[in-house]
DNA sequence: TGTACATCAGTGAACGCGCGTTCACTGATGTAC
DNA sequence: TGTACATCAGTGAACGCGCGTTCACTGATGTAC
């Protein structure tokens, strides 16, 4: 080996880090190779030492943004517990923070809806990242709740892209609200029954 | 007047439906102004004597499929009362049909990634119709329970787009019967507390 | 330690292609007389 | 009723451009002796 053992792994990284940013901000049909490489700081040409095609990065792209967002999703809420946790992490989803956090939030609102016309190995990649955080939320919830996970899954996802695709702050801002209502009532509701 | 007076502006709505329908199957990105005027059964040079440019026609596009989207989401479920209606439009919203149905169906799970990052016009159109979407669904809801009413617009676009975003069809429909849960157990909630 | 060499990550010119848009034109339509 | 004409919706060749991809190359790295 005459480099560095891990360099061509960090460039990998670097590309995938940038392509990450580049996809939520302009979508995947909106980030040319030229873009995205010159965003990682390197030249088109190499792209192709790192990658078979454009799709085979969408999939590595999106699992490395999906990986880093599972991991950030929680943080500094891991005392809260059960109901409450699940309540906070909707809540910081649907946040105004999150809504203008295009480039560093969650890929899946900038990206499902070109997702259901792509090949087989992104969509896989983020249907593996849907069952995480279904089960993550389900270890936080009452048995006779675990209905409605990917039910919050899809509420969220929706409530942040909806929000995002509408001019008027105002009711940016209503949407989101909105749609932690529904949620809180949503889990109310079922808390209420289990603890009857 | 050479030409039968209508005869352009029936052109222009051949050219939004073949949009309308090859916008939902491929994108906004996704759909060129050759296949588009194809697809209408004209030639590309034509486009130009109907709109100014692409963006335009996405504008007039989705103000066209979301109107026709109106006046079908809701045929046949008039009879119904109140929450009864709102259940059932969200039942139908979120059933297999529609998740099928891409190219007939609601345009907003297709577009709505693409919208976030589209000029303000189209996304005027669009949040008019969220608009006219929320009134509809209050008109049928008590007072109490009119805050949820963006929620529930942003739980079926959420879920049905999630589920078409996945490849295993168990869990597709899986995501669409969690989130029909989460949308009863929610209104469920408002319900017993209005009544009690 | 110093030199000659093999490796290979990254460069940048070039490719064919489809995009959105322009424009000179054609020919069916309906009018005027 | 018949003919000459003006209109203008729609045609199709052409434009500049950026796309994804290929490939001959360069030059920094680390090895072998």
């Amino acid at each position: 080996m005459r480099y560095a053992p891990d360099h061509k792994q960090a460039t990998r990284e670097r590309i995938l880090e940038a392509a990450g940013r580049l996809f939520r901000r302009e979508g995947f049909g909106g980030s040319g190779i030229t873009a995205i490489m010159k965003e990682a700081g390197l030249t088109h040409g190499g792209f192709y030492a790192h990658f078979d095609d454009k799709e085979e990065l969408l999939a590595a792209a999106i699992a490395w943004a999906l990986s880093e967002e599972n991991s950030h999703r929680s943080v500094g809420l891991e005392h809260l517990g059960g109901l409450e946790y699940v309540i906070a992490v909707c809540d910081r989803y649907l946040s105004l923070e999150h809504l203008e956090a295009i480039e560093n939030g969650c890929p899946a609102p900038a990206l499902m809806s070109e997702l259901s016309r792509m090949g087989h190995k992104p969509r896989e990649v983020f249907e593996e990242a849907c069952r995480g955080w279904r089960d993550e939320i389900e270890s936080h919830l009452d048995p006779d709740q675990h209905a409605v996970a990917l039910g919050l899954v899809a509420a969220c996802m929706g409530g942040l892209t909806l929000a995002r695709s509408i001019n008027d702050t105002q009711l940016r801002e209503q949407v989101l609200a909105s749609t932690r209502t529904l949620i809180r009532q949503s889990l109310a509701d079922s808390n209420d029954r289990s603890a009857s």
